[in-house]
RNA sequence: GGAGAGAUGGGUGAGUGGUUUAAACCAGCAGUUUGCUAAACUGCCGUAUGGGAAACUGUACCGGGGGUUCGAAUCCCCCUCUCUCCGCCA
């Protein structure tokens, strides 16, 4: 939610920069406009009116309490109109404010100065690449017949249990996962995270504070008997820890890590690309999440994607970091580096993590701020997340690009965390 | 699920219709004095928004929403949440 004074102060710009995202927003901004200025006029002039009206009350709370009732039951006249007037003008008000807040929650997030124009994954930049090419046989296998091969995830038992999307790990397939989500916690701890445990499921407060909802209801599992949603990411009860929070500047940044698995229901983007792995509707996933300064927020992106690309050299894992373009780019993010690693069967990037820096515009929603030593006024807060990282595709390229004639090897890196070295 | 009690500033907590301009204490900040692992004293100490160069000042906010009243933290209605006991249960 971009904050009302920007948008009172900086039309143009607003106007220009969303262009980069392929949003029109003059005439929402226009209306904004509009309705903020009658809301301010007729706030002002309520104030008066109230003030007068505290005025009088005071006034005959006194002449009470010395026994003039005659004059305190004249005064008491006088505020029958002013009375009648104030409420003419909250009648008024009330639509104006519901309106004013639909629309502003309309506006997406300003992208940064630095993100490119475009319409789609080929406007996005490569930043870098990194690791080595894997050299597979003709015959290698995709993920999803290496899984029936060794019997370490099964898609049909999970349709049987639950449905499509909704995977079980056996044996090997599920101490992977268990070793993933340590290692990735473990080397978050390293780089001074503090790990976070949070709630699966949140209210629907904690939904609009990073901006699910009410636009992306449809994407959420929702238990309708308690008014619960499913969480997408961790990113939303981790984020929203700080909401309506004033924090000291000093103890910025905050860094958080936790895993949880995320819920999605991905309704209607299905696909034939989307085999196996590469899309489900419960996965497991790392998250890291900052509240930072915004004098330092980019810092704090750069050393999240450092953190990232540590992770996936780690895992011996080729890959590839984005920059998104605007028409790429989430509602909600100023600036968005993706990670994709290479999946040597599908010969495809496989997206696995998405960090961004969101500015102050979850922190709007939010109420996020915090206050600099001896400064009276409070500003926003800033906040980042990123994947750090998502368990299904690394899964799918590890089992794709290690396999060998006597079985799949694990990277090094995990091997304290299995146990083991090779599924076979 | 049943019964009861409650929700007040960063914390504890007073306030049941008008000197409350939300007390007091604790924590925090600034200063004074003594002089040294500190104490005493004084002052400041919520958020948002409007006006003002500033000092200052108007308005709203006591879990959320509505109502009664000239006037509501206080009275009434609805909702949410918390605690205690009972039931159920890992």
């Amino acid at each position: 939610m971009l904050p009302i004074n920007l948008i009172r102060e900086k039309r143009e710009f607003i106007i220009e920069r969303l262009k980069v995202k392929n949003f029109e927003a003059e005439e929402i901004i226009n209306k904004i406009l509009k309705l903020d200025s009658s809301r301010r006029e007729i706030q002002s002039k309520t104030d008066l009116l109230q003030g007068e009206m505290n005025r009088i009350s005071k006034e005959i709370g006194s002449l009470m309490k010395d026994g003039k009732r005659d004059e305190a039951n004249a005064s008491k006249e006088a505020t029958y109109s002013l009375k009648e007037e104030i409420k003419v003008l909250t009648d008024k008000l009330v639509p104006i404010d519901i309106d004013l807040r639909n629309e502003i929650i309309r506006l997406p997030n300003l992208p940064h100065e630095s993100v490119p124009g475009g319409h789609g994954a080929d406007d996005n930049i490569k930043v870098r690449e990194g690791g080595i090419m894997p050299v597979v046989s003709e015959t290698a296998l995709p993920h999803w017949d290496l899984i029936k091969k060794y019997d370490i995830i099964d898609f049909d038992l999970g349709i049987k249990l639950t449905g499509a999307g909704f995977p079980v790990y056996k044996g090997k397939g599920a101490k992977l996962q268990r070793a993933l989500i340590s290692f990735f916690l473990d080397e978050g701890e390293k780089a001074g995270y503090l790990e976070v445990m949070p709630p699966l499921m949140v209210n629907e407060d904690s939904g609009f504070g990073t901006g699910q909802l009410p636009d992306k209801e449809g994407q959420m599992y929702h238990a309708t008997l308690d008014n619960f949603y499913l969480i997408p990411t961790a990113e939303v009860p981790v984020t929203n820890i700080y909401r309506d929070v004033i924090l000291n500047a000093d103890k910025l940044p905050i860094k958080n890590i936790a895993y949880t698995p995320c819920f999605r229901r991905e309704a209607g983007s299905w696909g034939a690309h989307v085999r196996g792995l590469n899309r489900l509707h419960q996965f497991d996933k790392v998250e890291i999440v900052r509240i930072a300064h915004p004098d330092h927020s980019y810092e704090s992106l750069e050393e999240m994607v450092n953190h990232v690309e540590n992770l996936v050299s780690k895992l011996e894992l080729p890959f590839r970091i984005l920059k998104l373009c605007g028409g790429d780019m989430s509602f909600t993010s100023a600036l968005t580096y993706d990670f994709e690693v290479w999946s040597a069967a599908q010969k495809r990037w496989l997206e696995v993590s998405s960090v961004s820096n969101f500015e102050s515009f979850q922190a709007n929603r939010l109420k996020c701020r915090f206050k600099e030593k001896g400064d009276k006024q409070t500003r926003l807060v800033h906040t980042l997340n990123g994947s750090a990282l998502a368990l299904p595709r690394i899964v799918a390229a590890i089992l794709e690009n290690n396999q060998t004639g006597s079985g799949i090897k694990i990277p090094k890196a995990l091997i304290p965390y299995t146990g083991f070295d090779i599924i076979n």
